[in-house]
DNA sequence: TCCAGGCTAGATCGATCCATCTAGTCATGA
DNA sequence: TCATGACTAGATGGATCGATCTAGCCTGGA
């Protein structure tokens, strides 16, 4: 194994098999939901031994699922930030995001869907901890919009609404292009879901 | 088996038990999802007795799942042909749909969301039977959307387009709120989505 | 050199899962 | 009246669930 007796300033930090184990908690739970993931497969798939599991996340299952929810957030939400800063508007920022959805599930055969739409419909009525870890990482994809598009001069409660309508537009996409296995429904909405948005930026740069 | 001579045409007909498993199956799905739900509670909720769960469905949970979706499929169709036929244009059937959800939501405590959405999320990468039941049931609501754009002067291809928009926007819209507990997601996607569906109604009216 | 503790490793527990099986009830029609 | 089969009823099996627990490894610091 690592025999690193290292100097290293990362020597007590996260050893990597935490955050394998929130990975494989990631893909796993967006694969096949919260209920449908076992725990055996999860240390299974992230090479973890089971004891570590209980280590780094002494609440168990729910605890790995709320770290997932969160880091999975920020990662997509970091991701959508960099689509608003190498694009010039936000209508182009909205189709590059919705082009790199398709590609995610095209390349996944179609598995791989948001983490967190899975985690709500499983588990949102069930367990309020999770139910609002859930609220969390939707609120920061939703603040990463707004962000992009305040930026281009949209007020706040125009950016908020088109935010929500943008991302529930994304995620009922990937619904559809999951069940149909075809990334059709998703490339469908593209244009339209741009169109909204290109329109709606339109009107902020004249009344801007 | 298909003895009948029947005096009583309803003789060899779905006993309302196994109506009673249909329904409570597509009501915990939609809220626990499909692992999450055990056998043992849908029985009871369905004030059903656990033998006749494997008489009527002998292939068991996932027979009686797929069964469920058709069934969801088929009422919630109806009723958006019922919302187009009781309105005036696109725009106005799409907005009483929308707000019908949202009340379905609140009435719910946030907890009946869209119970197809839910079964393709949880086992859509695992049981290929079960992903088509689900992507037939998403077919069955375009098509019933499709029908009614086409109404109103639509082409097929524009028609199929809208119609992905529109349901992909729903179902997002419902898992958002479902996870903020509000309907407020709905609610500011409703002006958005009715408004898109207005001016592809307009470009219809001009073309057609 | 030796200790403390972060971490690994897996045995094991009770609960719950879905499915099967047997036995019994009841209505129907010959 | 009796046989048939649809349906009810629940015990039971075998697998798997999440969680707990003990034991031991390994490393860095005393």
């Amino acid at each position: 194994m690592g025999a690193n007796h290292l100097t290293h300033p990362f020597a007590m930090n996260p050893s990597d098999t935490r955050l394998r184990l929130v990975r494989a908690a990631e893909q796993l739970f967006r694969t096949q939901g919260y209920s449908g993931t076992g725990l055996k497969e999860l240390t299974v798939a992230a090479h973890a031994p089971w004891g570590s599991l209980y280590h780094f996340f002494p609440d168990g299952k729910a605890e790995l699922a709320a770290e997932a929810t969160r880091w999975a957030g920020e990662f997509y939400g970091q991701g959508w930030r960099r689509a608003f800063a190498q694009t010039k508007s936000p209508g182009e920022a909205i189709e590059s995001i919705f082009l790199a959805e398709a590609r995610i599930l095209e390349g996944s055969d179609y598995r791989n869907g948001c983490p967190v739409a899975a985690m709500t419909l499983d588990i949102a009525s069930t367990d309020e901890r999770l139910r609002q870890a859930c609220a969390g990482a939707f609120r920061g994809w939703l603040d990463s919009l707004v962000e992009g598009f305040a930026a281009h001069g949209a007020d706040a409660d125009a950016a908020e609404a088109l935010a929500n309508f943008v991302l529930a537009a994304i995620e009922g996409a990937i619904v559809l292009s999951r069940a149909a296995k075809s990334p059709a429904p998703l490339l469908a909405c593209t244009p339209l879901v741009r169109a909204a948005v290109d329109q709606a930026a339109e009107e902020w740069w004249k009344t801007g």
